[in-house]
DNA sequence: ATTGAAAGTATTGTCGACAATATGTGTTGA
DNA sequence: TCAACACATATTGTCGACAATACTTTCAAT
């Protein structure tokens, strides 16, 4: 992937490597959230020299999955359940945006591999955000900047929570079905519609994660 | 300042020092948009080491003043009209948020002071970004996220292209009257419509711009 | 004369070593 | 017993040199 763009691209240098590397650890929670980074051990672990690693760890401090400090060093991120929600205040500003660009701006062929992307999706309760319906829309969105904003600062930081909190337990149908009227409101092209029906899912997202937080916190 | 969390910090490391000051040399147009940068040139003239300047430019990528092709190098970003115009798409959409946020958050003595800089703001035009209105909104947003999404990602882009273009020629009389709606929507606490007036102020910039990039063309 | 390849030059990527800073441990004094 | 200082250890920051890649120039062939 190499945090480019938003888009996959395939690792040239060997810091861009261990980036990779490095992202999938952290994601998945093997490198867990607020431990410390040390660049010795992993330079050896990965077979690397400490500056190609140092790379990649300034390469992780952009998309915000580590902190770092001067002459201390990197941990990874801990969000705090306030964080937490903070970024979906965030997306709703965000991804709310997207949709309404999404609504004026995306092809037929476009729209048509997002339905079927849709469809797929009340089955098959695939894992992987490429391949997910928020993704699909800012793709479409045609903005630039936003994309990149979107993935290449927050996607991971997304993910990384999204495997740790287990993707919303149960609220698929719900969310399932708001997924369906913004669909239909793109369709119609009607960008205020969309943005309005994208803000109130991720704040119904965020209520939810909200409640988790508060039954976890028993 | 050296790009953390928004909030200017005392460079500690020779990286970080070298950070400010290319940024403050991109920023100011110094070294200007599209050029190369040269490692060897620039370590020379900093006199430091090239892995102290490389950590430099690692930096400025994140910050999106420039670009860095795998063994080409970077170079500074030169924004072309479209995406300079999206930029203001993404302001709409996270200064809005941040404007809903502030008139929910901030304290009086803050109200009080972003005040006093409005009353300031219609006489002297001072160019420092620091101490504008917008930037008064973002920091009393209370959101850590959004407010180093803006700082962070986008602050040092628009401080570059206010600077190449002359800080909008001639809307400041209408601006100031925009964001004296917006003061009174935060002495309100009414959030939804600071943050719709917010959008719509940063809307006509956009306008405004569009239209100045259109003349300028001819 | 223009295109293509090949050699040469310059720049970036990577490495190991050293310097500076922070962390941990032990000792001393109250 | 606890606090504070000094020392020892480990980690990070910085450096110069080498390797790998990209760019430029030269030269040859059509």
């Amino acid at each position: 992937m190499s945090t480019v763009k938003g888009i996959k691209q395939v690792p040239i240098t060997i810091a861009e490597r261990v980036f990779d590397s490095l992202c999938q650890a952290i994601v998945t929670g093997k490198i867990p959230a607020g431990s410390k980074i040390s660049e010795p051990e992993l330079a050896k672990y990965y077979e690397v020299s400490r500056a190609s690693l140092r790379d990649a760890i300034g390469r992780l401090e952009a998309c915000n999955l580590v902190i770092r400090r001067p002459n201390v060093g990197a941990s990874v991120v801990s969000l705090s359940d306030e964080e937490l929600l903070e970024i979906y205040t965030v997306r709703e500003a965000l991804e709310g945006m997207a949709a309404r660009q999404a609504a004026e701006h995306m092809n037929e062929k476009e729209l048509d591999e997002l339905q079927s992307l849709l469809e797929m999706e009340s089955q098959a309760n695939s894992n992987d955000i490429n391949s997910d319906f928020h993704y699909g829309i800012v793709i479409g969105c045609k903005n630039n900047r936003l994309k990149r904003l979107l993935c290449d600062d927050l996607y991971h930081l997304m993910r990384m929570y999204r495997y740790q909190l287990g993707r919303e337990s149960g609220r698929t149908s719900s969310a399932s079905k708001e997924h369906g009227l913004i669909m239909d409101a793109l369709l119609d092209r009607d960008g205020e519609m969309a943005e309005l029906l994208m803000r109130r899912h991720i704040r119904k997202s965020r209520k939810h994660i909200e409640m988790l937080l508060i039954n976890k916190a028993s």
